[in-house]
DNA sequence: GCGGGCTGTCGGGAAAACCCCGACGCCTTA
DNA sequence: TAAGGCGTCGGGGTTTTCCCGACAGCCCGC
């Protein structure tokens, strides 16, 4: 079998130099490229059609979870890992719904790369060994009771729109005016929401929605 | 003249096999130990008494500023470059005035990390060029005024533990609670601050310190 | 088809938190 | 020594939260 053909997509350029001479120090892999914006990796990936893609998650501008699907598009039987600081089971949870085939810390040990891109040029799905049983509770849920999804998304759009922006600093009034409500009526959402969240104080929330990144996104409405 | 000895501290271990590789691939560059944690770090390099120490400055636990005095006792004639991601003035201007010997960002290319390690080896100090704007004004700054600093640095050490504390959304009396303070004072801290950077929100604060990633690491004392 | 749960919407009133103002002692710096 | 920054607190009025209750749709199952 040939050479596994792999590109690299981050921003930090010592650490692809690394991963090079990691990958390439290799029988097996090869890199075939590196690319150190999202932009460029998409342009290069479609160019070069390679069988592992790692992806940062972290980089400025966009950011790797958002350039999953159009990686995806751009070569679509190629297999993307995802390369990150966050030990954070929120993200893993959104890189593998993207698409992602696997999920690796940058803390990791370079053995556990080198692992991770063949298992995942087989075919397989590789993730952090600390994240593996949130993946299990995250792939599982179609067989077994699927009511211990994300409580989050339990909630109702109302509730979903109303927490964020109390996480974000907002105040009742405030968001009240922005969704053109009572103040009162945004005081039961937050607290209806928070209820079920089983949350008790805005730290807490403030918290929850650091944890899921939900503080990134323009909130819903 | 003997090869440059040097310590890596980062907590990366993918970004050290890198950086070894890299610089082991210099004739004149030895990487003789790692550390993944400012602790190891410095026992490290009390035994092994490197010339030269790549500390990384975001480290879990305690951070490569922090670690920068311990650094600098256990091994005095060792030169110390400050690897980071961020490209902060005010990082900067600390890790200068704490006795580092430079300062290289990680999305640099590898080429100025090797030029950064021989020029620090050879007692210059370096620093990233997209930078070296801002190291002549905190250099010069008794003949010119330099006063567009980060207004998060001009704050004081209370002001700052109990804006990134309220930011999390906790209250005055939380926050009072666990820095041993007065509501009131908290309060006062609070105001003072937000005056400062010129914020009339607590919504605003929240956008600030997120912008800031002060919401990643534990509050400051 | 009817009770019941969930959602969306609001109000009252007490409690808590916040905001503005002032104050005092301790330093450092001019 | 005067000035200004810092750390510390309180008073008092205003705002916001918090806890309770309310009511009308809607859908769902029995």
């Amino acid at each position: 079998m040939a050479e596994t053909r792999i590109l690299i997509v981050d921003d930090h350029a010592i650490l692809r130099a690394g991963l090079r001479l990691l990958l390439d120090a290799q029988p097996d892999l090869a890199v075939v490229g590196e690319a150190g914006d999202a932009l460029h990796g998409v342009d290069l990936a479609r160019a070069l059609q390679p069988d592992v893609v790692l992806l940062d998650i972290t980089m400025p501008g966009q950011g790797g979870l958002d350039t999953l699907p159009a990686m995806r598009r751009a070569v679509p039987h190629a297999r993307i890992l995802m390369l990150t600081m966050h030990d954070d089971e929120g993200y893993l949870r959104r890189a593998l719904q993207a698409g992602a085939a696997g999920y690796v810390l940058k803390k990791a040990a370079d053995s556990e790369l080198i692992t991770a891109v063949r298992a995942v040029a087989r075919g397989e799905v590789y993730v952090h060994s600390a994240l593996t049983r949130e993946l299990l509770r995250a792939i599982l849920p179609d067989a077994a009771p699927a009511p211990a999804t994300d409580p989050w998304s339990a909630l109702s759009d109302r509730e979903r729109a109303v927490l964020t922006r109390v996480a974000l600093g907002h105040t009742a009034a405030e968001v009240a005016d922005v969704l053109g409500l009572s103040a009162k009526t945004v005081e039961t959402y937050r607290a209806r929401g928070m209820e079920k969240l089983g949350l008790r104080t805005r730290a807490a929330l403030v918290r929850f929605a650091l944890a899921r990144g939900l503080l990134n996104d323009t909130p819903p409405d």
